[in-house]
DNA sequence: CTAATCAATCGTAATATTACAATTAAAAAC
DNA sequence: GTTTTTAATTGTAATATTACGATTGATTAG
């Protein structure tokens, strides 16, 4: 066990929770923030605004760029971050779709 | 290791950490979307939908409450659940502002 | 009271995640 | 070529997650 059973669910479901996953973490909803301020490419500096090691935000960044919701270019020595726009869109309006097919507004039990 | 250091982090990144984590798996996801299909309380019969033993689907409800994603309420011998509003719409609103944030539409790298 | 029903909890095994030090790899600067 | 810079990778420890069988607890039915 410890392993989640992909196979009895739909394809919206996993794929949903494989960008929710990505985005599940503290840091790395601080990486996409800061890389939303910027709206463009950033190199490298993600690593000193947070407050975690060299190591564990190249982890995160692997994370993200799985999940496809951002893209690395390497630029010389460096290498510069963006969010992928495709991947953005796609997960924003599944959410969208989703959040708006609640209909309730008060508890009802 | 292996612990988050959310100390780090601003209050609004580790909230949507925690709410997204909640979400982020098919079997809450899969019941979420039960519970907003039925928009009322569904009392019980999710074990049955989902492939999965009643101890699991305990677990997951659990963590879905933890997260205040859903409530549960006791109707005689069974359990009746729902969407908890305020919280469902506090997501939608943080992801709102979130996900409008980025103005990008095109790969900037 | 006893049996049946439903859901939470406990215990446990397998696997995943988070974090970091140390190392490696690749390009730029000298 | 050697050194410097930057980021990925490797190895590892601590902790968390996922799943399920077994048990418990609480309520209803008989």
């Amino acid at each position: 066990m410890g392993l989640t059973k992909t196979e009895i669910y739909n394809q919206e479901q996993n794929e949903l929770s494989v960008l929710l996953k990505a985005m599940a973490h503290p840091a790395r909803i601080a990486i996409l923030q800061q890389l939303i301020r910027a709206n463009t490419c950033i190199c490298g500096d993600l690593v000193d605004e947070l407050g975690l090691a060299q190591a564990t935000i190249s982890q995160h960044l692997k994370e993200l760029k799985n999940a496809r919701l951002i893209q690395g270019t390497i630029e010389g020595v460096s290498v510069c971050y963006c969010i992928e726009p495709k991947t953005w869109s796609k997960l924003q309006s599944i959410l969208g779709v989703f959040f708006e097919s609640y209909k309730g507004s008060q508890n009802c039990c």
